[in-house]
DNA sequence: CACTATCTGTGCGCTTACGCACACTGGACG
DNA sequence: CGTCCAGTGTGCGTAAGCGCACAGATAGTG
């Protein structure tokens, strides 16, 4: 089912990015396939490529010796996959694993690292981006000690559907426990709960949202709380409009 | 009880500055005092400064709107209190609060802003140093998950025991129990155990680690990952050779 | 020395989630 | 058309943690 037009401005961060800046970079952008359950990178690798997906989502998840699971975070159009590439560390002890099939635009590691050292509009994009990645791994850290599975469910199914053109998503129950560190069983308890609210609707792996609004009001506020952060840090500009994330009028 | 000498090396990041780099900032630097309990940043405050604490340990916490609230990582001598002023989001949603009382010097948010955006060693090693903040936020998110009360207390004693010269902590188990987000008689019960085995010693909030390696064994595997993390990011510098982070051999 | 506030210990009922076992169902495939 | 199996539903018993209530214990204070 690839979408008929592929664009990197789809992608909220290279949309993002200055005349100058797109003309290095755009050349070197690949589009790859981004195909369920594909895994870019395991803990400790060392990382390659950066994907800045357009209609894909891909989680991070933490995977402990036992083999329970937490996500840390999700990225879509929204974002991209490799900051530690930036961040100096080179790997993470995270793995990224694609949780809805779509597309990115795949990047070699040193071309983002170059521009990323030009010290320009790139460079303060993607702390910005980093910075709301961290609000939401704290934020998960938060609820996944004081919310029920009920709430955190809807969190997830919020999230995911941020970063997707349609309210319908592929992903089986047993995905979805993998993903929030909990038992499938618990999935399945809270999912028929949000079935019989009228809320969602699923079946064999496709769950549609119904009533995105009372998704909202059954979540914890750590959602609201994490669009919040996002929407403040990364502003989204009208694609017409000059790009446009400049330095904070200094304050101090 | 102000330590008798104070300098600015006690400081893991400001220890590891160039010749430079310290010429420009250190004049800058001003010793503050660190009371227990007192909080550096609310949630949404604008940064004015940043700390580098030497002998005291900060905690950041994120407070639900019910009051509920988790850690989410651990900042002594080995980091920074304000890394949102040159990631560019100027605040978080997070409360910074002092957790071991202390001393940290401080500086005027801007002047880090303008040697970070020098583009030099010390933005290297902010980045670097951000990174392991991530890996531990993202530790503590699946061992929130995954961990029993036990556990997270015996990662908790390590991490805070890291980050202090002595192997004692003044905490009562009201307050850490705050940090962990769970109850205080669940604190009661896990110290319990651990004195019960002769690896703490603890009476009205003075708690003092007899057996560490006995602690470490107790403990989850998120504690040592966290470690090793930052050891590979930020390796410890001996003080009498030249300063030392640059960028990694570039590979690919 | 008595008083008081703080810190710690303990018990109990309740809820949530876990681990396991197994039954059902709808779609794919030979 | 029958088989198979991934996906889902359900029902246990058990364990961990919560909320509450209250009892003891220790240090400071007047």
């Amino acid at each position: 089912m690839p979408g008929p037009i592929h664009d990197p401005q789809q992608n909220h961060l290279l949309a993002a990015l200055s005349p100058a800046e797109r003309e290095r970079l755009y050349p070197h952008l690949r589009l790859v396939p981004m195909p369920l359950g594909k895994v870019l990178y395991e803990s400790g690798d060392r990382l390659r490529h950066v994907y800045f997906p357009t209609n894909s989502i891909v989680s991070l998840l933490y995977v402990l010796a036992d083999g329970a699971s937490a996500e840390i975070s999700v990225v879509g159009n929204d974002g991209l996959i490799g900051i530690a590439l930036f961040m100096g560390g080179e790997t993470t002890p995270s793995r990224a694993i694609v949780q809805s099939a779509g597309y990115a635009y795949r990047l070699i590691g040193q071309q983002l690292k170059d521009e990323f050292h030009r010290s320009g509009g790139m460079q303060l994009l993607l702390l910005r981006y980093t910075q709301s990645l961290i609000t939401q791994m704290a934020q998960t850290a938060v609820c996944n000690r004081h919310h029920s599975v009920d709430q955190q469910l809807c969190r997830w199914l919020l999230l995911s559907l941020d970063r997707l053109s349609v309210s319908q998503l592929t992903m089986t129950q047993e995905l979805i426990a993998n993903m929030l560190g909990v038992r499938r069983e618990g999935v399945t308890e809270a999912a028929g709960k949000l079935q019989r609210l009228g809320v969602i609707e699923y079946s064999r792996g496709q769950i549609t949202v119904l009533d995105r609004p009372k998704l909202e009001q059954l979540c914890c506020e750590c959602y609201a709380v994490v669009k919040r952060e996002s929407d403040r840090l990364l502003p989204r500009t009208d694609a017409s409009t000059p790009p446009k994330i400049q330095s904070m009028p200094s304050a101090e």
